[in-house]
DNA sequence: ATGGTAGGTTGCCTA
């Protein structure tokens, strides 16, 4: 019964001592992080693997960054989303591990929109498409997990119209998105919470928006259809947002059942 | 119309 999680830490290094507190306590059996904000060689290795956990990172320095930890052997891991060799953004990082394919992914923010980020955005997720079109014909257990950077619907948003005009809410955006789920992935979160309100991953630092909940969803879990047979439990964990010094996004965590 | 917060390749860029 593998759990997969899913955490934007905001800088491993500022995240570090709420990092290894959670995964002592929730005890996930893959994490996939994003904006770790450091270059492999200077990944913190040492304290997490002291709690059980192989360790595969694409990072870069300064921004972005990603990684997978598990408690299982990781096996080939493709660093790097496929599609574009100009593309030097740490972003994406895939591997074979605990019986399932993962990969973490952090998708271009996009704001300005109109902006060349904006563009780079939807070209992004129009190559994450691509790669998990690729990955679907293997038919095996697949989950992509992270920080989209989209807001799916307006129900995943406490106040749909102040984002209205951001690149996180866009049509074009949201549009993206969708092309994906269509061709054969499912929101682990929303398949199993169909009506909730106010499941968010990510609030603000500013203007106290957690105290007020003014969040957002934007960390998901997509599963290829040999994973979503498998889907037992799906669920947002508010504790580490609510710590001094928090990621400003919180982890989302699934459990599969045994393949 | 501004600034509010947090992190980094810091006195500005990204989120």
């Amino acid at each position: 019964m593998p759990t997969v999680a899913t955490f934007n830490v905001n800088s491993i290094k500022a995240r570090l001592p709420n990092l290894l507190d959670w995964l002592a306590a929730a005890r996930p059996d893959v994490v996939c992080l994003q904006e770790l904000k450091c270059t492999e060689e200077a990944f913190p290795r040492e304290p997490i693997e002291d709690l059980g956990y192989n360790i595969a990172v694409f990072g870069q320095r300064g921004w972005n960054g990603v990684a997978i930890l598990s408690r299982s052997r990781i096996e080939d891991v493709l660093r790097g989303l496929p599609g574009d060799p100009e593309d030097e953004q740490a972003r994406y990082i895939e591997a074979f591990t605990a019986g399932i394919r993962v990969a973490s992914v952090y998708v271009p923010n996009g704001n300005p929109v109109g902006s060349e980020k904006f563009a780079y955005k939807l070209a992004w997720l129009e190559r994450l498409r691509g790669r998990a079109r690729e990955l679907a014909e293997f038919e095996e257990a697949v989950v992509l997990a992270g920080d989209f950077n989209v807001i799916p619907e307006p129900i995943d948003c406490h106040d749909p119209a102040a984002w209205a005009e951001d690149a996180l809410f866009r049509p074009e955006s949201r549009r993206a998105l969708r092309a994906i789920l269509h061709e054969g992935w499912i929101d682990a979160y929303r398949a199993l919470h169909p009506e909730e309100r106010n499941a968010y991953t990510f609030w603000d630092y500013q203007g106290g928006a957690f105290q007020l909940d003014h969040g957002i969803r934007i960390d998901h879990l997509l599963l290829s259809p040999e994973a979503a047979d498998r889907l037992e439990e799906a669920r947002i964990d508010k504790e580490p947002r609510r710590r001094p010094k928090a990621s400003d996004h919180t982890p989302v965590i699934v459990r599969l059942r045994d393949g």
